[in-house]
DNA sequence: CGGCCGGTTGATTCTTCAATCAGCCGGTGT
DNA sequence: ACACCGGCTGATTGAAGAATCAACCGGCCG
């Protein structure tokens, strides 16, 4: 255990320790859910005594709240700096999935407490981690907005719920390979994955102007050419 | 309290109490989450002795596990009967999302359970919820797999992930209203939500066929005259 | 009338954990 | 050497709440 640290990390020690532990918490949420595990399995996990989960951390609460704030922190800064970024909605609306997607191959656990015991949770404590959802959803939808107001939408769409949609797709689309319905060390099906979302999303599932229009009608008008590639190669964000 | 029954219900009282217990769970559950509640809640809200909870359902557990079972086995049911009726993709698409809010209407309490408590629990207890969810989402692919044969579909599309997005769209347009970021009295707003839902799933949401290819420019100006209508009566599937 | 029986009650028991705390251990300064 | 100090330990406590169970109705049948 204890590297014998030398001199060099005067600094901050202060972490090493919480480090682990919060780590820990994360892989343990991510296997057994919040409710689900007992600070003592977080300990084992860490290698750490009981006591000194609350040596670090003020109670169980504190502990989701602080895993949440630092994966979904990060997470947040890095959408605004593609919202906030230069060009069209196509590219920024990649760049999202991207970030998402990003997000999930560097830590998958820490997306996946995120998920599934954040977003969901019914009204967590007092600190409303709704809201943090919420703020990211209307961070995103400025940018449906500007792209309405620039004539890049079709005029019947909710900014917000676009926004909404958005995050939805991105969401469940993770949780395909969250869950395992997806395999995700397949880089190859992560790639085409976030291809996918993006292109629905911009484009929809249909094959084109559908001609055959049914029933009613789906206005099959498209006079537009070709509709080109799609195969999407959509610019690359990182 | 007891209202006297006369004869009249004969035939299945061994429901009636029951009901009313699961009635007070749904509510309870929606109001403070599964792990926020403690039985006494429920019994308190049905008006019904602590114990006779336990003599209707095994545990707690049991209790959520039937939630579970009553409102998904309809809902499975309603878009089975989408996925293999007749009509084109549009059609049956528009349909799924009927279905979901249709529930969302007649049941809110019902639904914000099963999207909150049940699709995002993870690995809870025995039976495996999450599998009910993503037969649900294969349900739903066979739609796609066949559109795809018929060519209705844009080639590089996988059916699986397809219907993941689309259910993704809709669980998070429904989230939008269960937490509510939108005000859910609103049929309008519920109407709109719908379609846009839809729409945005089989169209996307750029204003047009954008044929800018992408690389470096995503073409942002659109001569295209009117997008117009769109208005999207979609044909009502009820 | 009296005993049975299924539905019903709610106090009691038992279990599970979050949270505490008295003290240990090893490093550091004097 | 000694005393101090902060990181660290883990048995103990106390509360919350799930599950049990013995007793209690009120109808019904013999």
């Amino acid at each position: 255990m204890g590297q014998s640290k030398s001199a060099a990390d005067n600094g901050n020690r202060e972490s090493e320790r919480r480090r682990t532990i919060l780590r820990a918490a994360i892989d343990v949420f991510a296997r057994k859910g919040y409710h689900g595990c007992r600070i003592a399995d977080v300990a084992k996990e860490a290698g750490v005594a009981y006591g000194l989960v609350y040596h670090y951390f003020k109670n169980k609460d504190e502990l989701l709240e602080t895993v949440f704030d630092t994966g979904w922190s990060g997470f947040v800064t890095r959408v605004r700096a593609v919202v906030e970024g230069e060009g069209a909605l196509s590219a920024k609306v990649y760049g999202v999935v991207d970030v998402a997607f990003e997000a999930y191959r560097v830590d998958p656990r820490a997306v996946k407490v995120l998920i599934l015991e954040i977003a969901r949770s019914p009204a967590g404590s007092r600190i409303n981690r709704q809201t943090a959802f919420v703020d990211a959803i209307r961070l995103s939808s400025e940018l449906f907005i500007r792209a309405k107001e620039a004539g890049e939408l079709r005029a019947d769409t909710d900014p917000l719920l676009s926004s909404a949609l958005l995050f939805g797709a991105i969401e469940m689309g993770l949780t395909a390979f969250v869950t395992g319905l997806a395999d995700s060390r397949d880089a190859q099906a992560l790639e085409r994955a976030k291809a996918q979302i993006a292109d629905t999303f911009l484009h929809g599932v249909l094959a084109d102007a559908s001609p055959g229009a049914e029933t009613a009608a789906w206005k099959p008008e498209k006079p537009s050419s070709e509709k080109s590639s799609t195969k999407s190669k959509a610019p690359k964000r990182t």
